[in-house]
DNA sequence: GTTTGACTTAAAGTTAACTTTAAGTTGTAT
DNA sequence: ATACAACTTAAAGTTAACTTTAAGTCAAAC
């Protein structure tokens, strides 16, 4: 029976680098709220494998489109427990149908992005198609700026 | 036969309407050289049919991650002539690069924020999982945080 | 003909999300 | 024991992309 080994932790600077940011992003976020980081005696903050967790769980929502303020308000809500269950499904649901809007509206930018990199592929390799615009390009192959 | 009819133009405000940006941010784009409006006798700013294309096609540029100062490189180079379309497709298509890699990285975090969604939708409706760890219900069902 | 709303300019202000600075303390390697 | 890197704080600075302000001109409606 292996023995029980204790938990690694980490200081700020390599914590940071394993959830991908700054050690000052990490006292930024602890200053709003975000996070909260242990200290040992001498006042040093410390981290577990759970904060890990937790501040890259963090950053998924913030990379779907969730501020900082956002993710305040989560963080309160999580604090307050399950009575605040419906708050927070509520925010993530409002979070996600402004991602989708989003995501559909890229979709068509790479769309016409697409378009103007061939466009100007035709272009270069001199089977374009002569003077015609763009706009007019975009028309005839189905597309509508 | 129909005779041919005057294009319309339109004053700062109805162009800005029509693009979808506000006045003060025209006048923006045309002091950053991303834009260029005719004037009329008295110095008011006119715009065509031609310019609201224009700008349509540089929303859709900077809705695929470019910034203005990309944008001030691409115009420039247009106003350069056919010489620069090496240049052009190059920023484009390093454009694009970056698209796809945040692309796919905004994927992951939605699949994160659906599961999390879901997690708590189950959770409120007592199909829950008890008190099982978001982590490891992501490792459950399959995805890694 | 006068009010009203839209236009003109240059310059200053705003916002989010950090980043940098300054001044000081602490842990570790030699 | 001393150097040196990593930590501590509070506060100021940065960046992009606008937005707002102030002071003035102009065109259309009543």
């Amino acid at each position: 029976m292996p023995t029980k080994t204790k938990e690694p932790t980490y200081e700020i600077g390599e914590f940071a680098t394993l959830v991908g940011l700054s050690a000052p992003t990490i006292r930024y976020y602890e200053n709003q709220g975000l996070l909260k980081a242990q200290r040992t005696a001498n006042g040093r903050r410390y981290f577990t494998e759970q904060d890990i967790k937790w501040v890259k769980f963090l950053l998924h929502l913030k990379g779907t489109g969730m501020s900082i303020n956002d993710l305040k308000k989560y963080v309160t809500w999580r604090a307050q427990g399950d009575a605040t269950i419906p708050n927070r499904l509520d925010l993530l649901k409002d979070t996600k149908a402004d991602f989708m809007t989003k995501y559909r509206q890229v979709q068509h930018h790479l769309q016409i992005l697409d378009d103007k990199i061939a466009w100007y592929e035709a272009k270069e390799s001199g089977q374009d198609t002569g003077k015609e615009p763009f706009a007019d390009y975009l028309k005839r192959i189905g597309h509508t700026v």
